[in-house]
DNA sequence: TATTGTTATACTCTATAACTATA
DNA sequence: TATAGTTATAGAGTATAACAATA
């Protein structure tokens, strides 16, 4: 016999009333009011929307994200990407290597510092990344249809300590 | 020459006036206004925090989940906690062996089903879960320092379908 | 000496598949 | 047949350390 919801005896942490959860299975109680849980929650929530959303172009939130970058701000060095976006520079070697094999970025010798490497969208590049934020946008929209434009608004503000 | 913030034509997203980064370094631009980036870079924060202010009790964030879902639900069974925090059974596995050695957690075989087992902190548990969430709360007020008691207050509202 | 890009290693986490013992 | 727990493996992601070329 199955036992889903236990009836052993509980109390509260708080003085909450139980809110039982949208499936109605079983409480999460202590965790309600954990920010960095709710936040978990919805980070997986969200990158497997990005993920699903960009599907057909094959591109990743972080992928997204350093092309984004070198974009806006053509030029920059690998590690400057690297601080920018809190990625190991160890890593973003990789990350290149994928996006320069498939012609969408390209590394320039830099003529001011002959170790450091500048970063340039390709011309495919530049229209690929114009084709991924349509399709990013399209995951906003998401994003606001999931919890209303007036939140999503809300929450940008209240995490715009974070860029 | 440097070149790190480019007048390359692009216009901002929506209408809002350019806000340079904190460090006044270099400008996400294409970044800003992503809800998936906010939130990511929010959670890392936040983990990291959770991480060290926890550091002395050596419980990671999803340890302190599994701890607080069984405290509040005991007799759970693995697929029960696995489904509910979102965690594959599989690695719930180590996770409870890391625990269970730990004296932390004791797996119950079931009588009801042979296959399953009940999921129960220990006396030992009990009375460390409870040190973990006041260590958890003092977590809790870096979040308010960082972001404010009512911008924090809000986020939880804003991502409570998410539990 | 210090920094940039690179390579390599280890550890965590995620995603699967397969196995066992039960149901 | 299907499910609970387990084991194993492969792929990302993170954290380090070390190395060559250059500053």
């Amino acid at each position: 016999m199955k036992n889903p919801v236990p009836t052993v005896g509980k109390r509260r942490e708080n003085g909450k009333a139980r809110r039982p959860d949208r499936d109605g299975e079983i409480g999460l109680d202590g965790l309600v009011g954990h920010a960095g849980y709710a936040v978990r929650r919805f980070q997986i929530w969200i990158f497997q929307d990005f993920i699903r959303t960009l599907a057909a172009v094959d591109i990743k939130p972080t992928q997204y994200s350093v092309m984004t970058v070198i974009g806006a701000n053509p030029g920059m060095t690998q590690m400057a990407v690297a601080k920018r976006l809190g990625i190991e520079r160890a890593r973003l070697v990789h990350l290149l290597d994928s996006l320069e094999a498939r012609n969408l970025v390209k590394r320039v010798p830099s003529r001011t510092d002959r170790r450091s490497h500048a970063l340039h969208l390709t011309p495919s590049g530049q229209a690929s990344l114009r084709q991924f934020k349509m399709l990013a946008a399209e995951h906003e929209r998401h994003v606001d249809e999931k919890i209303g434009p007036e939140n999503r608004r809300r929450l940008l503000e209240i995490l715009s300590a974070f860029h």
